[in-house]
DNA sequence: TTTAAAAACGAACGTTCGTGCTATATTGGC
DNA sequence: GCCAATATAGCACGAACGTTCGTTTTTAAA
């Protein structure tokens, strides 16, 4: 029935692209479903069946957009990236930068798990664990997206340490490890054990890390220590 | 043809129990197998079929072993936990007390996941990130395993303090969970780029923090710092 | 050497998987 | 209102899944 789409196709004027607009729109509809169940179930529990029930739509008229399974599933990890990017990268740059953009990357990025933006945890972390064992285009591009964020971080540490922010002695690559370590170790405890707590654990590791490597002008640009509760901690979407 | 029991079924003497042993040697060598086969597919990818095939035999003689697929796979978390506690725990808990076994079961940690005692890193990490949207008895029993790792952690960590190398500001239950997150982030950037580095830059973060909290008894009890390379880095099986 | 139990087998079951084919709706431009 | 294009549906396929069943082989004890 396809009561997806029944809606807005009016994109009228010049309707060369709305022939193709409304395909997309049926594209993006599935996309949606398809990134909450793989966040859950996994990239490979993601069947096509399954998705197309939970769209009331056939299999076939479902599998016609994309041609195969690994790109459903390469079209579900750029939807997935496209909401990270929304969520986590495009908030963090847009306030500050340097030490202020780096602690506000780890900030969102728990927030971004703890407010379960997606159902199961961080996206490409659950990607990236199922995959990492099955060579092909899928793990290529989960290990691109992981490498895009390392890389995020490493070069907010470069840019604080340049700006006097952060003292010489933090190595950005190593920094960059402990930090994505710690965020991952809060997303393992919420997902296995719903363990609320291992977020401020996070924080406060995260913190501590951050204010070690820090100058004095550094210190400033971070929240306050003493009441583990600072601005920005739980409020989440 | 069961090429694989074919062998010392000699137990003779009383053979009560050799009745019995030669179902549970059979038994034992799938195991085997399916731990293999589950650390670097999964869980769910680790089929009977499959399974059958490696060993050439068939799948009603396999599945009859069981009983049911969970069976099978809470069985292989068993196995796997055996070898764990066999490469991990044992040769730990075997010398030293204290800080220098705390730092005997973290040093010993990364090597198990180098050495690639199971192919696809830490058996655990996987299993747990796979089934942690899946509730049920597997997911239950990868869990509470989980929940053991993190309890030595917490105790070895109590019994360094109360022996006075740790200092009191070392909050067990914090630590435990950083040296575990350092762990796990090792584990990961290894399966996903084969990023040996990974481990000494686990290596020196899990320093690092024990150094922080160490008395100075206890700085007696780790390596040196300065030259990354101490005893007991690579070395492996 | 016979015997009863245990272990392994082979074939089939009902499902579900991904993937093709062919036909039918639905669409925007004329 | 008709047309070409696109989107969706219907149906079937071969393979693999977990599971069941009845039979045959292997085994240790009598």
């Amino acid at each position: 029935m396809s009561t997806v789409v029944k809606q807005m196709t009016a994109g009228q004027g010049n309707a060369a692209k709305a022939r193709k607009a409304r395909g997309d729109r049926t594209r993006q509809a599935i996309l949606e479903v398809a990134v909450d169940v793989a966040s859950a179930e996994g990239l490979e529990g993601l069947t096509i069946g399954r998705l197309a029930a939970e769209l009331s739509m056939s299999k076939s008229g479902l599998f016609a957009h994309f041609g195969s399974k690994e790109e459903l599933q390469l079209a579900t990890v750029e939807a997935a990236r496209d909401i990270f990017i929304r969520e986590v990268i495009r908030p963090s740059f847009e306030s500050g930068k340097g030490l202020a953009r780096l602690w506000k990357l780890c900030d969102v990025w728990l927030a971004y798990v703890r407010g379960e933006v997606f159902r199961g945890g961080c996206f490409f972390a659950a990607a990236a664990a199922e995959f990492d064992g099955r060579p092909g285009p899928v793990r290529d591009r989960v290990a691109g997206i992981r490498k895009e964020w390392l890389a995020t971080l490493r070069a907010s540490i470069s840019e604080a340490r340049e700006a006097g922010q952060l003292n010489a002695d933090a190595d950005p690559a190593q920094l960059a490890f402990e930090l994505n370590a710690l965020e991952m170790g809060a997303n393992w405890a919420f997902q296995l054990y719903g363990d609320r707590q291992a977020f401020s654990r996070a924080r406060d590791a995260i913190l501590e890390r951050l204010r070690r490597h820090s100058t004095t002008s550094g210190l400033l640009l971070l929240p306050q220590p003493g009441k583990g509760r600072g601005k920005g901690r739980a409020r989440v979407r």
